[in-house]
DNA sequence: AACTCCATGTAAATCGTTACATGATTAA
DNA sequence: TTAATCATGTAACGATTTACATGGAGTT
């Protein structure tokens, strides 16, 4: 004598073909609930500040999309607090889904910067125009680079959120980079030297 | 006696705040016709080449996108060629609203980078899945600067391309401090030191 | 003859931004 | 009590991707 068991398990299925691109909302999402809990506003307001060389999302993106991470199983409610607010957390569902995500799909490598190509499409400018354009950039990667240097502080202060470090290392280590390539564009277009910025490592 | 003579000149204003976000497309398209004319099939490709660590589009977008750019005088139709090809070119008020764009509005700061954003969860993943995951973006980061640095001796046989040179440039001074990024971090979960990659600069 | 690349287009669905809306809580 | 900040949502529009669709020209 034997038995057939047969398991229907039908839910969000995130590996079918109809789920294969533009993603990377939904999981940066399930990431930064996996990184720390938190309301949908306080994520809003991460994308702005920990994620904004990567990623952005504004609330009215956000919050639909933990509804529909909600009805996949994803993520959870952890807590109410004051004013309505939610605080979400992954469930270890999500915490697999991200990993699955991580290391069993190809990254889509397609960038959208449009300060980098504003920096591109600058050679059509004359030189004195284009020294205009270089040196707002420059003015803000400066502002960004003392940003990310003062965060680098409070982090050493609290080393409760080491999570943050490689991103902070990273911002580091690119901004100072395109930095010292627009002063040197800048000091071409001058014809004169000028001083090399303070090394960061 | 007077006279009064007012002049209406209603066109496609792209100073208004109709037009105020995601104009990029718009300017890149503009940008790569005054840099150098070409059909619409040739542009696709030149997103994916010069412009691919900025923007990209592909061809379902760029075809109506010309046709719009054309509707507003910014670009004509230089010649036509066999397989029903149309060349593309700026006109003098395409470079004029180019212009303006880059040196009379303030650049969207907000990139979009999976990759990037990939690199910050992998903080979740343990010490083997994540040495997988960068393992695989240093093998693509490496591949990517071969070609960069192969293009490099290419435009220097041909010196009639030089307005591509910042972006080579750009390219190679970002994407081997992220390279070397990527090998500190797989290095340090090796517990080994790797062989420094040769210098760029 | 089959295959590849060149060359152009449209339609449907999804993603993302801006604007519209509301209300609670805290600090000045 | 006024303003700022916290907190959540929806609607309309625009941008982007994917799939569908067609045909010319050159190469094997």
């Amino acid at each position: 004598m034997g038995s057939i068991c047969i398991n229907v398990h039908v839910e969000f299925d995130m590996s079918t073909e109809a789920y294969a691109a533009g993603m990377a909302l939904r999981y940066a999402l399930l990431g930064l609930l996996v990184l720390e809990p938190g309301t949908g506003y306080e994520i809003t307001q991460r994308f702005d500040r920990s994620l904004s060389i990567a990623w952005h999302a504004g609330h009215s993106q956000i919050y639909p999309e933990l509804s529909r991470l909600q009805d996949a199983g994803l993520v959870e409610v952890l807590s109410e607090g004051p004013r309505n607010s939610r605080t979400w957390g992954a469930t270890p569902a999500g915490r697999e889904a991200l990993r699955r995500w991580l290391t069993e799909t190809e990254p889509n490598r397609k960038v959208r910067d449009e300060a980098a190509l504003r920096l591109f499409l600058a050679a059509v400018l004359d030189p004195a125009e284009r020294r205009a354009v270089l040196e707002r950039d420059l003015a803000y990667v400066e502002a960004q680079r003392h940003e990310l240097l003062a965060l680098m502080e409070q982090l050493d202060d609290q080393p409760g959120h080491s999570h943050f470090r490689p991103l902070v290392d990273l911002g580091l280590r690119v901004n100072p980079v395109i930095g010292e390539w627009l002063r040197h564009e800048i000091g071409s277009t001058r014809r004169r030297q000028v001083p090399r910025p303070p090394s960061v490592s």
